[in-house]
DNA sequence: CGCAGATGTAAAGGAAACGTAAACAGTGGG
DNA sequence: CCCACTGTTTACGTTTCCTTTACATCTGCG
């Protein structure tokens, strides 16, 4: 049962998450101010930090730089709101590990989330099984459906996909895949990936132009979301 | 390690569960909606199954009462929401096995899980024998026929027919088989297990050229549909 | 806008996987 | 020793699908 750090001033929004979090089963800690949360960020030794970069007197971003150079590495995500987009690079740069710009869904705080927890906790799953949208893939059985009707996917197709399943909301290098879908010892020379990536989106995406869940992140790689 | 199927729409409660599970050892499938559910608890054949009461369309009770229908004697475990508490009647009445309240502490789900995995561990062992189609086969007895006339098969013929009715269902990789069947220490670098599938096709088959129940899946391995 | 680099995607060889027959090898019985 | 039987390897034709290539399109940036 994980903890968690809210660091937020708004009191909709701190009593929003409060809720949300504990619905889920996770210990909530609230701070009002950038100097309580840093208080609290090294007293209650949280999971996970959720922290507004707007905030009175001390910014969340300083608040962020303060926790890395005391040399904590909590997981720390960043709530901004829209319009303060510059704000991503220098957070991140700050030692954030993610941004969500408000106004958000909490389900989309909750995968951001669990896709922080599950790789700071180093645990890969090992998927035998998933569905998202009208697609369901077994591993085990080399079987995937869409709209409840069998998908024709090859044994590289399978790999990719579940390697993109399993770090779903992370964004995955192609070197990465090449490593471990291919057994290329890195070599990101080849267009392979390309090529499977948009063979996947022409059968699990409803308009593969347009995909929603194997996204491009420019420069960098793919992302799954489902 | 036991298999658990997990039936529930919520996304981050199916991912705690999801984490939970596997932490313990368990092997975890998930379904986002009743029906998929229903389908992966006759195909995946899981040792237990954990099911959200509030699913959309098909509600957890549907899903259970059509499960119970199928014949399906697996353990199931119900979640609902508080207030729900009339659904606990109704729940064991249509054949679950016990209900959970949300919000409940994982301890709390593992401690009836564990109890009710203890109650039916009536485990399945080696299979003994088995019957599709117009073939039947008794392991025990070194036996086998098709329209009621005896087949001859040899030793390692049976013991690759045993292990692939054993994963019924799944792609067996031939380095697995080549581990199983054979006691080689992997080297898929032969075609013996190629050429016994062939052998065991035209024994089996009504159409070796169209195999029905032996199906190969192009570089992943063969897999037994009975 | 215009450029450079990155990405989408269709088409085309070509490499790898597979089915199968036939040769080869080991074993036990008569 | 020969034979029957089983299992393994080899060889080759066929099928599948992986990779490369080529070009169009897009993105980020000045």
């Amino acid at each position: 049962m994980p903890k968690v750090l809210v660091v937020e001033d708004d009191p909709s929004m701190a009593a929003a998450l409060n809720d949300g979090f504990e619905y889920e089963g996770y210990t909530v800690t609230h701070a009002k101010d950038g100097a309580t949360g840093l208080r609290l960020a090294s007293e209650t030794a949280p999971d996970l930090i959720i922290l507004d970069v707007m905030l009175p007197k001390m910014s969340g971003l300083d608040v962020c730089r303060q926790i890395r150079k005391d040399g904590n590495p909590v997981p720390i995500i960043m709530l901004t709101a829209r319009g303060q987009e510059i704000d991503k690079v220098v957070g991140l740069k700050l030692g954030a590990d993610d941004y969500v710009t408000k106004p958000f869904g909490f389900m989309e705080l909750m995968a951001r989330v669990e896709a922080i927890l599950r790789r700071a906790s180093g645990r890969r799953a090992g998927i035998e099984a998933y569905q998202f949208g009208d697609v369901s893939v077994d591993f085990k059985k080399g079987e995937a459906r869409k709209k409840n009707k069998p998908l024709d996917l090859s044994a590289r197709e399978f790999r990719l996909l579940q390697y993109l399943i399993e770090h779903r909301e992370e964004v995955v290098a192609r070197d990465a895949l090449l490593d471990s879908v291919w057994d290329y010892d890195s070599a990101p020379l080849t267009r392979t990936v390309d090529m499977h990536i948009a063979k996947l989106r022409k059968k699990i995406e409803d308009d593969p132009a347009d995909p929603r869940h194997i996204v491009t992140v420019h420069r960098m790689g793919y992302k799954f979301t489902g």
